[in-house]
DNA sequence: TGTGCTGATTGACAAATGTCAAGGAATGGG
DNA sequence: CCCATTCCTTGACATTTGTCAATCAGCACA
């Protein structure tokens, strides 16, 4: 049988070099296991997100709808930890939604079994902090580059430090995702060749 | 004399309700006092953002520069916590900049005596999440208003959210922390007033 | 009272980006 | 193999936003 949370156990002793059995028994405890088909949503406009996900294999977004249409704001695959986490720390309705761009398996932590982590198990207290604090340095950067980069340059970074999104998103969703239109970006692709060779 | 300490304490009990006089003790004598002249700066482009700072009192901001032209991406006032936040975590040069809009009293924290802090009373780690947390609601917010609205419903929402921004900032600083030139906020601003009266 | 200084506004024009509509390429299911 | 679906591209045009230069308004200060 497949070791299902061997990859959350790498991931967290990564965050805490010096977890003990002790707390991980505790935690692996808390754990619930999500499958979700490609297509299928996680967490819902106006719900309240209650619990972050640990991607063991797959691929979702985070999407806001405007005027009917969709604007991405974010893409994290297998390894990677995912909630709409505005919401779930503030326990108010999301404003955004998450869906699955392929099959999914999730591994979810309920607010409530965090909250009783942190208080039983303080070591748990770290991985909130480094969990927040990685975060933060990840959308600072997207609010950075919104601000001071050009689309192009905007495109450009992520064929060089997220080419994932390139190989399994679709063009129209990394549009919306660096501020741009599906029509323009595939103008800025076409320039950007034109130029290269 | 004045209690240089009493807003920075009370601002850790709102994060902290159960925080202990010993912790508090041993955390107020990692302090340091700063004092900025109006257009000092706090931090600098290429150098590593070695504290956080809480504002006693004054006001700043975080610009970029691009190709000469200043970027602000955030402004900080009295009782709020501040810091090339991201560079302080990661240990990297900081790409950003940050300096006094008005005369500012700061009280700093070293990332050094952060980790003391941490190490010695695990309370602060609550603190520390918090604080990420906090920052990461702030930035993720910012992030989702440059891809979801318009510069005039940007603009309108720091009209109602944070309208010390509009008495206290210069009307060019706003725009590029909106996403616009100076020059378009001024028409934006005019055909928002021909609108409404 | 002038005199700089800083920031805001305006006009004319240019560049970037969006919208709409059509068509083309790839792909998977019957 | 054909068909439907999904996604990407392209063209024509409209709208938004930027650039540059000039001027204006408020304000501190000699």
């Amino acid at each position: 049988m497949k070791q299902l949370f061997s990859q959350i156990k790498t991931y967290y002793q990564t965050l805490i070099p010096d977890l003990q059995d002790q707390a991980w028994q505790k935690l692996q405890e808390k754990f619930t296991v999500q499958n979700l088909k490609k297509g299928e949503l996680l967490t819902r406009n106006g719900e309240v997100c209650r619990q972050v996900s640990f991607i063991n294999r797959g691929l979702l977004r985070m999407f806001y709808l405007v005027d009917g249409k969709e604007i991405c704001t974010g893409f994290v695959k297998e390894n990677g930890y995912l909630a709409q986490y505005d919401s779930f720390l503030t326990r108010q309705a999301s404003t955004g939604n998450i869906d699955a761009l392929e099959d999914c398996e999730l591994i979810n932590l309920s607010y409530d079994n965090m909250q009783d982590l942190y208080r039983d198990e303080p070591v748990f207290q770290i991985f909130g902090r480094k969990i927040a604090e990685m975060l933060f340095i990840m959308i600072s950067s997207q609010t950075n580059q919104l601000l001071t980069l050009t689309p192009e340059e905007r495109y450009k970074n992520i064929l060089e430090k997220q080419a994932f999104i390139i190989q399994r998103v679709p063009q129209y969703m990394i549009a919306s995702y660096i501020g741009i239109t599906a029509e323009h970006l595939s103008r800025v692709r076409k320039k950007m060749t034109a130029k290269a060779g």
